[in-house]
DNA sequence: CGGAGACTTGAAAAGGTTTTCAGGGAGACT
DNA sequence: AGTCTCCCTGAAAACCTTTTCAAGTCTCCG
């Protein structure tokens, strides 16, 4: 049985409306009360009941995060970000992860229902036709590397935040063709993944405006684990005519890649060059150590938290639908032979 | 405004009693209201109040995990296995970091406080004079990767899990003598840092059996990132008569040291055997493919998670403290010239 | 046919807080 | 001195559930 406020209220001598005054400062209280108050709570101990506070207030001082799942460094930087924000902000986290298929959301924002006063998802599988059958309840909700495009603004999706994957893999492309690459090979991410799709486009549109059409032969499946970034490099040594250049959809891809070409003894970047994409540290630590684009993965969970709580401290909501794109940057290192 | 049970109760024509009695199959309800009672429920969409639920039976549903900070693949494959055993057992998971000092447990626990039924906490910088000092409620804790020799058990922590560190670091240092190797250089992990203290233990002990009394001289400081493994390692090369071999403290910080020794144009392991610890998937790709000591993070949160839950459910609890440690593996590759 | 038990059911209390409402006291102004 | 305000304070309601307690119905047995 643990101290409640009307322990408080018996020591201190008042009743338990003045410590509740008090302690959350909603009305004056009389110096004396408000002394002997403080110091019956010291005393005692006393920590008000979660529960019953939110119980009354509708509101739980927690906020959900819904992930796809987790994995490597990509995932850590980024609930390194929503900790940072959220602990800012005196918000808990409540963390739940194996969401990729609607089904699996609609069960975990279920079971995340009136215990989160916000919502953060990231579910790069969903279309926006799934996020409208799943968003039912008031719940704000910010969606990170999420394409949702045509969502129609419904007062519960506040955000939606991705990085610039067109313009990044774009960009990418041009430094490969800039350093006179013609047949250059990309691995795809996951099919479905709206991040993976937007990196392909971005690709393509490089390619074509070189004048490079065939780029459809030169695409291959993958994902973004090792395991894939090694199975697609083994494929890709044995097409001919050979590319000379390998995009890897993420980092942790590109290193299976280039563990497989050391494998097979295919000098970096001399007879291949190689790019991935996220910008993770481990990128600066290959060998030979990998051009990537950097994607900014601690600032998507900032953004994110940070933009859920100026919702929930009373910000305009009605027409609050943003979409922004997170700035990405290029790093060149020595598997293009920077 | 939301449906409450009373609405529930209306619809069908009961009272707020026999609604609560047929969602939680608490007593016998007849079929006939039992019915019309979930009936109401799916029509009017109503979900129980998990405030008042908690108020009331003075449970959550939650379970905490404290971490010193997140990073890499270490913390997402251990999250994977706490996230995993927790939806196992329908409990949601609450997630804090950047804890390493005892006051900073000591506030992360007081906002915890009420709002989870138990803790996962992992301390490797923490000593069992802190704990104790922190543990003052009586919700069930389960250490993690936390050496607490001496703790006095006192009914709240339940369980001390860690991975055999000592016999891993024993293990792996033979396997360098073993090869050959006499001047063998330890990158020791992070000051004060419990596993850390137990894999240069382990170093030490097996050098000083192969009468190899000079040790101290061998050893470096770093800790568990990339950058310090590529400091180290620079230092090392300077080192006369240097080294042959290299043990970093985990994966991260040797892939740091591979890093470096490319850059010097060191032959990685003709001229210098690398290992790491830990056995995160990198390790498999790294060039060359890295010799580690194999620990099954992911379980480590599996069995923590069930741990705790295995004690909410009731076990006895008295003489609950539990200390273990999980078994690890030798994964021999390139980096030793496997 | 009467009574005892077994089942079902509803009313009401309890859980710990915030907030409304009304009352009491003190100070200020006429 | 009387009255009007304003400030402070406490009682009580409200939030939404679970659970206890007692009463009611029904069945079955003697």
């Amino acid at each position: 049985m643990s101290i409640t406020i009307h322990d408080v209220a018996a020591h201190a001598g008042v009743s338990i409306a003045t410590v509740s005054r008090v302690l959350n400062g909603t009305s004056p209280v009389s110096e004396a009360k408000r002394r002997s108050v403080l110091e019956a709570v010291d005393t005692l101990g006393y920590r008000p009941n979660p529960a019953a506070r939110s119980l009354l207030k509708k509101r739980t001082g927690g906020l959900g995060v819904l992930l796809p799942y987790v994995s490597g460094e990509f995932f850590a930087e980024l609930l390194n970000g929503l900790d940072r924000a959220a602990q800012n902000h005196a918000y808990f986290l409540v963390v739940s992860t194996s969401h990729r298929r609607p089904t699996e959301f609609k069960a975990a924002m279920r079971a995340m229902d009136r215990r989160v006063d916000g919502l953060v998802i990231m579910a790069p599988e969903l279309d926006a036709h799934d996020a409208e059958s799943i968003l039912r309840s008031e719940t704000p909700v910010a969606f990170i590397n999420t394409y949702l495009d045509g969502l129609t603004p419904n007062g519960c999706v506040v955000e939606v935040l991705n990085f610039e994957n067109f313009a990044g893999s774009y960009a990418l492309t041009q430094h490969l063709l800039e350093t006179g690459h013609r047949r250059i090979a990309l691995i795809r991410g996951p099919r479905g993944a709206g991040d993976a799709r937007e990196r392909a486009r971005g690709y393509r549109t490089a390619m074509a405006e070189a004048g490079l059409l065939d780029a459809d032969a030169l695409e291959f499946e993958g994902d973004y684990t090792q395991a894939a970034g090694y199975a697609a490099a083994s494929r890709i040594l044995e097409t001919t005519p050979r590319p000379t250049a390998i995009m890897a959809p993420n980092g942790y891809c590109a290193m299976g890649v280039l563990s497989a070409l050391h494998g097979a003894g295919v000098d970096v970047p001399g007879a291949m060059a190689v790019t991935g994409f996220d910008g993770i540290t481990s990128a600066r630590y290959t060998v030979p150590p990998l051009t990537t684009v950097r994607a900014p993965m601690r600032d998507l969970g900032l953004q994110a938290i940070d933009r859920l709580v100026t919702i929930l401290h009373g910000a305009p909501r009605a027409q609050a639908l943003r979409q922004s794109e997170l700035p990405v940057s290029l790093e060149i290192r020595g598997s293009t032979g920077g």
